[in-house]
DNA sequence: AGTAGCATGCCAATCGATTGCCGCATATGC
DNA sequence: GCATATGCGGCAATCGATTGGCATGCTACT
């Protein structure tokens, strides 16, 4: 009853040689073979609902047409749709995602490219990269197509997608700037991730550059969510003097930060202002509406599956590092 | 420069035959080696930096340690945690995951099931089944394992697990009723979906049982987001006379309300009470908070995964319907 | 001393498809 | 009418591992 239906038994039933029927069903190859021929053995298939068995296929072709996937988190509300631009390019491609999570711990991420290099999958996008993993990536380069989304390694030479995490950043300083908020604060996400680090740099940098005060630049959270940003904010707000912006790194935690405030007893944005990063979905919902940066997230899931497609491919020209703008969203926090 | 090693080469390098290492390097088959031979084996494995070929061994084992996972769409908030939940079990298993969405297309259901029986795997939970493919999903009955979560199918005898959405909409409709809310109306996501239907069908019955007044009570759309639920609450309120409290079929919907309740001039709570379901990260944080239904998410993905092991293992005595309870959570939407 | 029993490791078949090569038959060219 | 070209399809090797059966050498028992 289970798929028993080998090429050979619709090859048998056809009355021809396994080898054509092989070639009858590979639309590459059909043009070797009669057409009635052909349609016959196309039929006898369909009759006997033949399934091509894509492990022997992919043992002698040597490609399995399959790719892996790794992400940190899939609650992260973006990490969703970064997968689903990958998975896009993929499915056009007739090939699949193996997806797996590795909750930022450095020995799962070894672990699971450990299975995907045994599942001989053709090519790999690492959307978890963290400064701890970076050996292990640099030891997979040449072994097999990789590509960095996302985070990248700043001494790992392994082509990237990212965000201008610099420019985004930089975007939330020049808007507090321009609010003549002057006494700015960040809450940063953990060190040795470059989306957090880079934030971290851009926003200071442009601070710098513009003259605004930056009291307490480097207040870092490991949990960069909803509690980590509240936690963050309690601190900061326990230690005068208080600044008149906050840039939390993300949106989650700048939910934690309004949260924060209101429990000071203090106000958003008239006492101080507040700006996340990344625009997730209900950033516009939320009282008073989040100032933000919006990141192009499905597109760099498409771009990061194109690039490493185009690696499998063997087009060793590919960009070393391809940098999506992201673009300041102006609400009512900041 | 690839992996260009084999076990033929271990072997050989090993001065053993190839089936000896297979089972040298193979725990369960290891004490049919002597230990010597054993150690030599595997240490000349790491020198050489062998990878089992899983491929071929999933050829020969008829097994590829491998499931696939089909879900509606990963941008939804809580479908993540379902696939994590998912995961974590087949990870400690060492097994991986195909993850792929159909975004609600039969078609492409169609096609994601198809690459997954050619890639053999060992068995596969849908997540994104809807009445439209109830013929298809049927027909893989008896084919492979075979598991529906979240989301089943009334005539099709396939084991599910899921939420008890009757219960957990009869416990808004209880609320309502603890509230003196009277007027009661329900804002229904897209139909052939089990999800949606069963919190109509349960908030129906639990307010006829109780005695409230449902004007308006199949008000449905077929995006269930923020946009669908704000549309079909600004057609709820074009219409005379107003309910004095909603239930959304889920919390973006309800987000959309809440959106329409502020630009027609009234106060939710207190002239319209809204009540969502799935309690998504943020419904705690928007304003009003958030009344919902709190949805056990990642267990429902543990449970799933668990049975399709069980499934997978031979037992057949798996029960046909799972069903995980939920939770009214309140809040001061309503 | 002879044989049973066991540990160890090799031989060869097998999983299911792909593909280079070759042979046959028909068609075409001269 | 003969030689070459071309279309079609079969033969057999191969991808890389697993596994049942068997041969060998050793211990141990009577």
């Amino acid at each position: 009853m289970a798929d028993n239906v080998t090429l050979r038994d619709v090859a048998l039933e056809a009355g021809v040689d396994a080898s054509t029927a092989s070639r009858a069903l590979d639309p590459d190859q059909a043009h070797l073979v009669a057409d009635s021929t052909r349609k016959r053995i196309v039929r006898v298939a369909a009759s006997l609902g033949y399934v091509r068995d894509e492990r022997a296929r992919a043992l002698r072709r040597g490609k399995t047409d399959t790719v892996g996937v790794i992400v940190a988190d899939l609650a992260n509300p973006y990490a969703g749709e970064v997968f689903q631009g990958i998975e896009n390019i993929l499915y056009e491609k007739g090939m699949m995602a193996l997806l797996a999570e590795t909750q930022d711990e450095p020995r799962r991420l070894e672990q699971v490219l450990a299975h995907l290099m045994q599942r001989r999958v053709d090519g790999v996008i690492i959307t978890a990269a963290t400064s701890e993993n970076s050996n292990l990536v640099a030891a997979l380069r040449g072994r097999l197509p990789l590509v960095l989304a996302l985070r990248y390694l700043p001494h790992v030479d392994v082509p990237a997608v990212v965000f201008d995490e610099r420019f985004g950043a930089s975007l939330v300083a020049q808007h507090f700037a321009d609010r003549k908020r002057h006494k700015v604060a960040q809450l940063c996400g953990p060190p040795g991730v470059s989306t957090f680090d880079d934030r971290e740099a851009g926003f200071a940098a442009e601070c710098a550059r513009l003259g605004l005060e930056t009291s307490r630049l480097h207040l870092r959270t490991a949990r960069p969510n909803i509690e980590g940003g509240r936690l963050l904010m309690q601190a900061l707000l326990s230690d005068a003097p208080l600044p008149d912006a906050v840039f939390a790194h993300n949106d989650l935690m700048a939910i934690g930060v309004l949260q924060a405030i209101r429990e000071a007893g203090l106000r958003c944005p008239e006492d101080i202002a507040v700006v996340g990063y990344d625009d997730i979905l209900v950033t516009e919902h939320i009282r008073p509406p989040l100032s933000t940066v919006r990141v192009p997230a499905v597109q760099l899931g498409r771009t990061a599956a194109e690039m490493l497609l185009s690696l499998i491919l063997g087009h060793n020209e590919v960009p070393s590092r391809v940098s999506l703008a992201p673009t300041f969203v102006e609400r009512a926090s900041g």
